[in-house]
DNA sequence: TAAATTCATAAAAACGTTTTTATAAAAAAG
DNA sequence: CTTTTTTATAAAAACGTTTTTATGAATTTA
């Protein structure tokens, strides 16, 4: 027996199939009796509407679209899950898709698989990109980086300011030398931190050092790596404070220094960012600069569903951090 | 101006839209030269396919669903990543749903939103529910319980024995008191782990006491603050070790211990399950036991890539933990 | 009580594709 | 040369809905 469609439904009932759909979606204009002989019909059936046939009628699908090149680590199943609770909230589903072949991206935002997009995607969808759904009218809010027009917006976190404070709660603690680690510079935040942290060293005249900028690709392992490395090659001249471009590279960090005898925060300071649920619970606690993750994924849904429903246009939003002291920051030792 | 259909297209080109599918698809019917004219043309016009009208007319949506009621939590994002990894080898998308509402569930996976569904969802699916799918021949593949028929399969965790040789090891250390940090029952890999544990206690004449199974709802703050309460309860007489049921809670332990001036593993012993990329990294590095998460990713999706494709039937799969052996464990102090 | 209005339902059109069937022209066969 | 076959394209049907329009009966109005 084939999947049971409406028009099963209609003929079991002895009606027309817009009758059927009349009673299925509460339209009020049938006959009482009429509705529920219907309704009756259809629960005896087991009918479930086909959401493809809707969706192609309606021109609506009900589901936004989360595009990202990676779902790794704390931040985005913070911002995952959150985002999909609000989605719910409002009556859409969300579709997360991995990847990072654009073509696969632009076919299922044109091709309008969703309602409306979210994008963290490490700006490879460019300008031209994006003209192109402006175009088609396309509703989206973007995560990595700030940007608005009528039908798009953003909802950033204001990581320049993130890393000029860190940097310079460091430097007001003693610290003169000072390494930042780095993420890979497709990387919005990581970027936007750095710069911060060279603003305030320059700003206190510290001096600034190429080989204390690290490259750490924003996980545990890597940045593992590279600060063993790191150790290795400037034993005789490391700094007296790391500031981790994430939570998770100070984790890496710190766990290197502490295989190389090196006591956190005893000897070596170390600063992350975001704070996510894991930095309290880490040996020592994360001190790290907060990022509101879950208000981020509350905004842009909410945005996002305003947009579509046209109440909204595109608009930016920023987000600050705040600073949390914990136990991996001290004074220097010397 | 509107979306660009195919209508629109074949009229440009000066032909039908059958002849503008025809070549949009590669069916090798036309004349070369009209397939050309008519690819220039859709470039030309910037022309993408509607999902939703291909979707209805083949049935097809090449999506894959994940059903979860959770994404925190690192298993979690290396399963996401790793199956939307695989799917995208597949030629499908991975539609991420996470709720709790079986409705939502059920008319997304009836309503045919995918072609095939991959669920953990803690048992609310009940075998009533699993009946319907099976009437509408739905492919499916669980990961929270064992279950297989013609068109759906399982692909789980043996965490009976992963429970049963973590207890044993710490029993072989010579550790008598040890305490198991359970998640919710509702959770099928909390409740085999402990039932692992319980196995290996009364192979080798341990006492069970009831107050050292410990509720922690698989995370670090709920477990920090449940293991916390429980020190204080039962300074008299703390376990030589704890086994906690997954990393998170493990961490979360560690962290109450230490901050009760227990040393870890000098005072206690922890061990933790799933190995997660973090595991490694923690203070003192966790002996767990590892969980082949990227490889329960991709037997589930291509095993239910396979059965969509008509080329393999339901079954179950079984994968085994290996215990890594690292710095939070050791012989007990008395 | 004839005309106008309202009510309840049915029929038809539409959404954007793919696929099946039809058609006309060109090529091959007899 | 006619008839058959092949080729290239067009036309039409179909997927499962919702929505617009049509229809006929019942009710109200004048």
């Amino acid at each position: 027996m084939a999947k049971i469609t409406i028009r099963d439904v209609a003929k079991e009932a002895g009606v027309s199939i817009s009758t059927v759909s009349n009673a299925l979606n509460d339209v009020d204009v049938l006959n009482p009796a009429t509705k529920l002989h219907v309704l009756e019909v259809a629960q005896r059936l087991n009918y479930v509407p086909n959401l493809n046939g809707k969706m192609l009628k309606s021109g609506k699908t009900m589901m936004l679209g989360f595009f990202t090149t990676s779902v790794s680590g704390p931040y985005f199943y913070k911002l995952i899950e959150t985002m999909s609770r609000q989605c719910e909230r409002h009556g859409y589903g969300l579709n997360v898709f991995v990847t990072k072949d654009k073509q696969v991206i632009m076919s299922n935002i044109l091709g309008r698989r969703v309602d409306g997009v979210i994008i963290y995607e490490e700006l490879k969808i460019d300008e031209q990109d994006i003209e192109v759904m402006q175009k088609d009218k396309i509703k989206a809010v973007f995560l990595d980086r700030e940007f608005s027009n009528e039908t798009m917006g953003s909802v950033t976190f204001d990581s320049f300011t993130a890393g000029y404070e860190a940097a310079k709660y460091l430097i007001g603690l003693g610290h003169k030398r000072i390494a930042y680690i780095s993420g890979v510079d497709t990387m919005f935040d990581s970027v936007r931190r750095r710069e911060g942290y060279l603003a305030a060293l320059r700003e206190y005249d510290l001096p600034i050092d190429d080989d204390y900028i690290i490259q750490g690709y924003f996980e545990e392992d890597s940045t593992f790596n590279a600060i063993k490395a790191f150790i290795r090659a400037n034993a005789s001249k490391l700094p007296s404070a790391f500031l981790a471009g994430n939570d998770l590279s100070a984790m890496g960090c710190i766990q290197a220094l502490k295989v190389h005898g090196y006591e956190v925060p005893g000897d070596v300071s170390v600063v992350g960012f975001d704070d996510v649920d894991i930095a309290q619970y880490f040996s020592p606690p994360l001190t790290t600069v907060r990022n509101p993750i879950a208000r981020q994924a509350i905004l842009t849904v909410d945005h996002l569903v305003r947009m579509i429903q046209g109440k909204e246009q595109g608009h930016s939003q920023t987000l600050t951090g705040e600073l949390i002291l914990r136990g991996s920051s001290h004074v220097p030792i010397n």
